[in-house]
DNA sequence: CTGTGTGAAGCGCTTCACAGCG
DNA sequence: CGCTGTGAAGCGCTTCACACAG
């Protein structure tokens, strides 16, 4: 069976307001709740958990502690993955003090070209030349945070695929070239600020993309 | 006809691409070369520009400034838009220091509830309580970029739609509730690192997704 | 009788082949 | 003759209706 990309995203949705129900105190739900809360339909609901298997009771409807460890299951979350961050200016070193990447992610690494900032300490560590990255990654870090200047991502790019890395989080604008075993997620602020476009499309278009 | 969404944030890429391009000094490109670059179709290039108009020359290709001019053009992108930072713990505070917001969009509102950060200089202004926003948005500013605690995201929400936002970019772990005027994006961290399914997926499941 | 699980229909995005214009 | 622009085919995601299990 073919598993659409998008069902993965949502996913995560459902996972994290499993993760809320629980924390309330609520042990039972229904696609119909799951479906309120990530704002999709019911049907959608059944349908992505469906591409993996039947994890509910017909006429009952899903427990949320079960659900929620078939869920982690499935997205690999129900173990621990080694991050670390490429390129320590305002951005990583905002994303090395960020508190919430949860018990399934863990900062391991922090690299840099400049020698001014090598050698500095945050969070979690010391910063590191990127020249280390051959050492450092393999069977430790297995996704990086790319926040490096543009000019420089796609060279820093080579090196953490040189080095192994299974997974890029680019917040770089460029389109990264790379193998295509290694996964990139592009997560850029401005890439993201434009596909605000409902809100600043120009108006002429604005109605027929609404449609 | 009908323009889908996809097609809109290639279109930026696409401008992305044209600045790179001049900035080299090339003056003529084709879809052909828009393609390699933005790692798609010269066919998907084609297309997503017939949706808006044709701006091409048969045989030849296309100019480098004018497809510029009209990407901005149709994108929003021709005039200047307001933004706000509300909650200035550190993602906000690294974003009110992030230099790369272009020269389409201008940092004029940074806002907390706390207190304690009320009235501390940031880059380019001076954080206000959040009461003040019916006073600072009307006219001035369009887009929110919400860096709040998850428990805090709807009320803050809220808050910004009832002063009028048009789009909102989401940086907390929920699915806001908006009136269907208001534009959000989420650009969750967590959500974003957990789209980096394909390196992190049960390997069970990452062979169907992969076909 | 209730809510899940799913084959099939519907629909929208992508791909394609080629018409059209310079 | 070259490259754009586009109607139509192909394909994958979403929606749906209902069979089925509890």
């Amino acid at each position: 069976m073919k598993v659409p990309s998008a069902a993965i995203s949502r996913l995560v949705t459902y996972l994290r307001i499993l993760e809320e129900l629980e924390a309330k105190g609520i042990h039972r739900t229904s696609s119909e709740q799951l479906a309120e809360e990530a704002q999709v339909t019911a049907f959608q609901v059944r349908k992505d958990l469906s591409y993996f298997g039947s994890y509910g009771t017909r006429g009952v409807g899903y427990t949320v502690p079960v659900l929620k460890r078939e869920l982690r299951h499935i997205l690999g979350l129900n173990r621990k993955w080694g991050l670390c961050i490429v390129g320590m200016g305002r951005l990583g070193s905002a994303l090395a003090d960020y508190p919430g990447f949860g018990e399934s992610f863990e900062l391991r690494g922090f690299f840099d070209v400049d020698p001014e900032k090598v050698g500095r300490p945050v969070r979690g560590g010391v910063i590191e030349p990127v020249d280390l990255l051959p050492q450092r990654v393999p069977g430790r870090i297995e996704i990086a945070l790319l926040t490096v200047p543009r000019e420089a991502a796609q060279e820093a790019a080579d090196l953490l695929v040189a080095a192994g890395i299974k997974g890029i989080l680019n917040f770089a604008p460029v389109v990264l070239e790379v193998p295509k075993e290694v996964a990139v997620e592009n997560v850029d602020f401005l890439a993201g600020l434009t596909r605000l476009s409902f809100a600043i499309l120009n108006p002429k278009w604005r109605e027929e993309m609404m449609g």
